[in-house]
DNA sequence: AGATAATCGAGACGGTACGTCCCGTCTTGCT
DNA sequence: AGCAAGACGGGACGTACCGTCTCGATTATCT
């Protein structure tokens, strides 16, 4: 009778599946419309929830975005191993730049480059999150074709290589626009880069 | 046949410094804060200007962007000609990167790129006003390389190595921050190129 | 039957105390600067408060001004009642323009009036708001002298004499300035109105 | 001694023709839009003029108005004589508000009482240039209504009945609208003001 | 006639206010 | 306690004018 002071028991938890549409939510208006145009406002509307949920579960806009694009997924296990470094590159493109079943990723990465000019946090976030584990996926291929005699052992090289595979197409995409995912660009990619190495 | 214009009486004129004021504060606020932070407020008042000012040169905040970013230079001349195309690309990247006197540029372009997305109008101007002067610029030491028969003559491959020359400092500063202007890095970006060219 | 209204969660409401400080803010802005130089920036700054608080409760300027004005209090209860038309006029009209606790309206009316002209929504919102209380108000002392027998029961020269009591204390206070809250004009003005409906 | 500044040459001269357009363009926006609606702009567009020519004349708004309403025309001569005080007050009441060739005078004057309140100097423009010469005007209908003995010779009596004869058709004009013209109207309030008097 | 100087129109200038939109934060009351 | 709804102060938008100021072009006198 008297167990009417029921708060006390049931703590409400933040419930996850709003979290998780709130996540989706931002990776949404992050493709559409970059960070500059991501606001909480849309995010919270979109995902069907009240602002205040976002505000309980990220102190800011910023720590909100972190988490969301820490979901940017990497492929899976490793690259295919086809035995040849310019079949394993080019089977890498296809996968990153053709076959990615998710096409935000391509849509946020340019946006979230120019921030990090801004945001040094949100700089080392997409470094650890997003560039650090695709740069060690993709070295796989390289350390093999190193192990098979097929490529000098160069680490500073194979850096290179890694940054020319980051950046051209991502210069394709921005500066030409459309080039990117041609699979006769992709090859000759390829070629260049096995090229440049041996 | 000398029907003359007939402006007839004081047509006031904007003035054109006024003008380079406006564009030049325009070129700050977009190394500092990037198109989404970019106000017309702000401007005005950075340029010591009423904000009508703005409006009466330009119809609305693109096409000031538009006219502060084809002030943009562009390199003078031709490359340097050494005789060797990985001496000139090499000189190319310092020029570039390392002797810039205006550093706003490279804080700019990247953000630029990353609007491309959203707005095709400021793509077509960037392409047409920084990205392809730039690239003509560039050609120029690919072509002499070309006719001393130090490379294939292969357009496409030479298109692929100007990508990379672009794309590959800007992965730099991006996403690794701070190594574009080491000069060991500029020099291995050389022999790089020039190797997957031969 | 009892289909309650749905707000069904925490109904934000316009906080009370903010329409206070802003139709007062409203007052004083009349008051020093006439409806002409009433700006909504004004008002809301004055008032501590966005302008957006200004458009979430009034659509525009008229409305917000037509409300504030309604707050121009007519004066409580009946006139007094000495027995004499001529001291409960003169009663009156020191009520009216020496006793008021603010001094606002006597600020006010006049620039009201003179909206009046160019708009009719003014116009109308004045007159029945401000206008025909205090008429009604002050017609009781009339009607109170026709039942004694004092005056004539003749309802257009009472009318008439209302006007006179509205306008010629403004015609002081505009024309010449100053003399209307001297006890021996508004003595005269008394004797005046009663003489004429004798 | 030999005052060297000289004239010289060729003084140009304000045209006059310039100002009295100028001028009645003036009044017209005062009519129509009131003081605080009145703006350079306008006056020099609607006199087909530039606003440079409104300058060279007053150094501002208030002098230009000043001037302008210094035009509002005072009845000629002297009022009609009938021999009876009310028909001359009759008739005065008509000339000023029913037969008036301008209708301006009566738009205009509502607004410049309100704005007396914000600047002294045009209060005593308009009292000096618009009442006093009015009030002068009709107060000779008094006094000869004095000198044949028909009401008493109470000075402070015959203001107050000017005051009356300003006040009450103000009154009406702006408090009910529309009645002022009515003969009906000026009629009742001739006999009013001379039964107070008599 | 030619020189000269003030007046003329047009309109650019720095501003201010408009009413709208949307931001991130904060408050309120229901569940 | 979590949650939605939404009011809050703030600020930028692009437009419309404001009063001032700067121009060539015009005009009218004086040499």
């Amino acid at each position: 009778m008297n167990e009417s002071r029921r708060p006390l028991a049931g703590a409400a938890v933040l419930r996850p599946e709003l979290t998780e549409a709130v996540l989706d939510a931002v990776l949404d208006q992050l493709a559409q419309g970059g960070v500059g145009r991501l606001s909480m406002q849309q995010v919270a509307q979109h995902a069907g929830v009240g602002k205040s949920a976002l505000y309980r579960r990220w102190p800011g806009k910023l720590d909100m975005v972190m988490e969301a694009i820490s979901r940017l997924t990497v492929p899976d296990g490793e690259p295919e191993d086809t035995g040849d470094l310019e079949d394993d590159i080019h089977g890498m493109l296809v996968l990153l730049h053709r076959e990615s079943a998710d096409p935000r990723p391509a849509m946020i990465i340019p946006d979230l480059l120019a921030e990090t000019r801004r945001s040094p946090e949100l700089a080392e976030a997409f470094t650890t999150r997003v560039a650090a584990p695709r740069r060690a996926w993709a070295r796989i291929a390289f350390d093999r074709a190193v192990g098979r005699g097929e490529i000098r052992d160069e680490p500073a090289e194979i850096e290179l290589a890694l940054d020319t595979l980051g950046g051209v197409p991502f210069w394709w995409t921005t500066v030409h626009r459309g080039t990117a995912t041609e699979d006769e660009s992709l090859r000759r990619l390829s070629a260049f880069v096995v090229r440049a190495l041996r």
